[in-house]
DNA sequence: ATGTCC
């Protein structure tokens, strides 16, 4: 990245100073080394953003920024509706909703490692993974609509899962204001048997286990001893979000021109957050928000027969269920005022504090668990939200490592075959239907997640709470 | 991310 555009604000903490046609600056968080290495396209992404009517506080960029569709991946930035803010479907990305969630298994790193391989295959016929992959649900129009409205409790009333997940899900595991009426016919067409599924890229099932602990009380709080043996489920709304997303990016394409609003990059696409188009997105793409909801609380059951069937008594309860890929109403203080804003987060994780309103009476002393995932051999992270994130970038945090180089670049440096046999040598067993895949995803196609975390932490966005080091993978 | 170009 061109460093002279830049001021250094802290040792974590660097500003692209408002000029030209930026309403607000630009606020990267990372190390030195990560901001040296950072595409200069991020930094331009950065301040496309910051042009947008609007905008508050700042245009944010993540420690694992990378560039992404007009808004950067590790990005934040929030509008006020009632000063003309927009709202952007590429502002949330395509895979409306995607996140991480982590359940806990309680059991010991040497009771799985015997029946790991047994494990992972059964996991892997059991999980629909890759393009397209279908699932045993089938949804006709009026189920469709019930899931788009119940989100994970609809998932749960149908006995896939369990009532005691949904307090440790983002809203509950249920989006308010979700308009299954506004989802088209395609996209619902797109998404009738894909629900139990993970599907492809970066998405992924993992076996980890707890490597070492960072934060003992907050660890223990969380119910995570090193040693223990843990699930994590990285995935979204699928062909739903897709065509969500593909869908109002032409439509905001038009809205934003009609409405006057200049955009630096037609990746930009927006609508005022009170227009027609705005508020029909809004509801979509909540629907498709409580799709990838109920998506990994299937998947989660589906995993816990699994472990059932090979580890009997085995009971999987989940810590935690966080999206990366939204944009949500919250109540945030600009300028010394509470002022509701809409913020996108998008490859961006929300990490509330302690105290935190909007928390779980099981997170209220610790903050919000943030779950980072990392690449296929190396680690992911827990971490908890810190209070003070709130100035700094409204209640954010990084999502996971974050690519280092494109797909195709990964494709022509390492062959899918070769990354699992490597893998295979460092005690990690990958099933994945697609080599192709494996290649894209090779560990070193990605930033230091170690070195993500820690700015993270050091830029006190949150705090460092567990690393956890992943023995077997599902991959898309 | 994605029925990886209906």
């Amino acid at each position: 990245m061109d460093m002279s555009k830049l001021l250094q604000r802290g040792d974590y903490e660097w500003e692209l100073p408002k000029q030209g046609s930026m309403r607000v600056p630009g606020i990267l968080y990372a190390s030195r080394r990560l901001i040296e290495t950072m595409d200069n396209k991020v930094l331009e992404q950065v301040r496309n953003v910051a042009t947008l009517p609007g905008i508050v506080g700042a245009s944010y960029a993540m420690p694992d920024a990378h560039w992404g569709y007009g808004f950067p991946i590790g990005g934040v930035a929030a509008f006020d509706p009632e000063e003309g803010g927009v709202v952007s479907a590429g502002g949330v990305g395509f895979d409306i909703s995607c996140g991480v969630r982590l359940l806990r298994t309680g059991l010991a790193l040497n009771d799985v490692r015997p029946v790991l391989p047994e494990l992972m295959d059964a996991l892997f016929n059991t999980i629909p993974a890759g393009v397209g992959s279908c699932g045993q649900i089938h949804l006709n129009d009026l189920r469709m609509s019930e899931m788009l409205r119940g989100g994970a409790r609809w998932s749960v009333e149908q006995g896939w899962g369990r009532p005691e997940d949904l307090e440790r899900i983002e809203e509950n595991g249920r989006m308010a204001g979700a308009r299954p009426e506004n989802v088209s016919r395609q996209a619902r067409r797109r998404q009738c048997d894909e629900m139990g599924t993970l599907g492809s890229g970066n998405h992924y099932l993992e076996v980890q286990y707890v490597e070492a602990v960072m934060d003992r009380e907050i660890a223990a709080s969380f119910g995570l001893r090193t040693g223990e043996v843990v699930v994590s489920i990285h995935c979204g709304s699928r062909g739903l979000g897709h065509q969500i997303g593909t869908e109002f990016l032409i439509e905001m394409a038009k809205a934003a021109k009609n409405s006057g609003i200049p955009l630096a990059d037609r990746e930009l696409a927006c609508a005022p957050a009170t227009s027609t188009v705005g508020q029909l997105y809004l509801g979509a793409m909540r629907a498709a928000t409580n799709c990838a909801f109920a998506n990994r609380e299937i998947i989660s059951h589906l995993a816990r027969q699994t472990f059932s069937e090979i580890m009997p008594g085995a009971k999987l309860p989940l810590l935690y269920d966080v999206s990366h890929n939204t944009c949500k109403e919250e109540t945030h203080l600009i300028n010394g005022k509470e002022t509701r804003l809409l913020v996108h987060r998008k490859g961006a994780t929300r990490a509330f504090g302690p105290g935190h309103s909007d928390l779980p009476p099981a997170f209220r002393e610790s903050g919000q668990p943030v779950l980072i995932g990392g690449s296929m051999g190396t680690a992911s992270y827990v971490l908890a939200g810190l209070a003070e994130n709130e100035s700094k970038s409204l209640g954010s945090a990084c999502h996971g490592s974050g690519r280092a180089m494109s797909r195709r670049q990964a494709r022509r440096l390492w062959q899918g075959r070769k990354v699992v046999d490597d893998l295979r040598g460092h005690g990690i067993h990958v099933r994945s239907p697609s080599m192709r895949g494996v290649a894209e995803e090779a560990p070193d196609a990605y930033k230091d997640v170690d070195e993500v975390a820690k700015a993270t932490e050091c830029a006190r966005l949150a705090r460092r709470v567990a690393r956890l080091r992943p023995l077997g993978v599902v991959k898309g």
